[in-house]
DNA sequence: AACATGGGCAACCGCTTTACG
DNA sequence: TCGTAAAGCGGTTGCCCATGT
């Protein structure tokens, strides 16, 4: 005979509009936090985790649903170009967007359109210094890290620097900048636009603000260099 | 009409980080 | 300093619906 206590499961699966206003109550009633206390109190037979995502993703305030909108799509690539993956920092460039919604959308519409973007790129690049697929003759290893690279980001390289790495005379690309270009990032989440192959000194700002620089320089300077998508 | 397939999205899982005693 | 609970985060799963065959 089964002597284990049985824990009751928390409910799970879709919300249900009545869970959704019991929910919403409560948080008014008594504030955000304590989300096992919210499940237990509120009468939601749900788990805290799930009643947080779901106040957070979808009951809070000033939440915005529906499409994106162009200058927020722009801003998605931009940064998940600089950034990879990190959901959280992005979404909070974009008001009353959430990082779920963010990396939904980016992994429903943006992927696709960015892959596209970085074969071509990268199909480029190797045409200009001479690599191909089946011949790779002149045994330089691309290395699968662009750590300098993102230290330059961090550390606000200027345009001018970034302009220094192409050799003026000849208008090909430095092995640097030329990795700067098409590189494939650690998380292999970024890419290339046809169109801006080089990271450019406003995202530097973006990036600056997004590790969290406690320098308050930096932070005038990001204020200068980016605005948050306002609806 | 019935079924297969794929896209979009909400929700969950599990790991990491933070707060607190 | 350590242990624990709560919160945060990114990856993944699974459901629903539209479209194609």
């Amino acid at each position: 005979m089964e002597n284990k206590q049985v824990k009751k499961q928390p409910k799970r699966g879709l919300w249900k509009p009545e869970e959704d206003l019991l929910l919403k109550n409560y948080v008014e009633t008594h504030g955000e936090g304590n989300w096992a206390a919210v499940s237990e109190k509120s009468g939601l037979m749900r788990g805290g985790k799930s009643c947080r995502l779901r106040w957070k993703n979808y009951l809070r305030p000033n939440i915005k649903r529906g499409g994106m909108s162009k200058e927020e799509e722009d801003l998605i690539i931009r940064m998940h170009k600089l950034i990879g993956n990190r959901w959280s920092l992005i979404a909070g460039r974009l008001p009353g967007r959430t990082d779920n919604e963010v990396k939904n959308y980016w992994n429903t519409h943006l992927k696709k359109k960015c892959r596209l973007g970085k074969r071509k790129a990268i199909e480029l690049s190797c045409h200009q210094i001479g690599i191909d697929n089946n011949n790779n003759n002149n045994n330089k290893k691309l290395p699968q890290l662009c750590d300098s690279q993102q230290k330059d980001i961090a550390q606000g390289i200027s345009e001018e620097e970034s302009n220094n790495l192409t050799d003026t005379t000849t208008g090909s690309l430095n092995y640097d900048t030329e990795l700067c270009g098409v590189m494939i990032p650690p998380n292999n989440g970024a890419f290339v636009f046809d169109d801006e192959p080089f990271i450019t000194y406003l995202d530097s700002f973006v990036l600056f603000e997004c590790m969290g620089s406690e320098d308050t320089y930096s932070q005038s300077q990001m204020g200068m260099g980016m605005q948050s998508i306002m609806p």
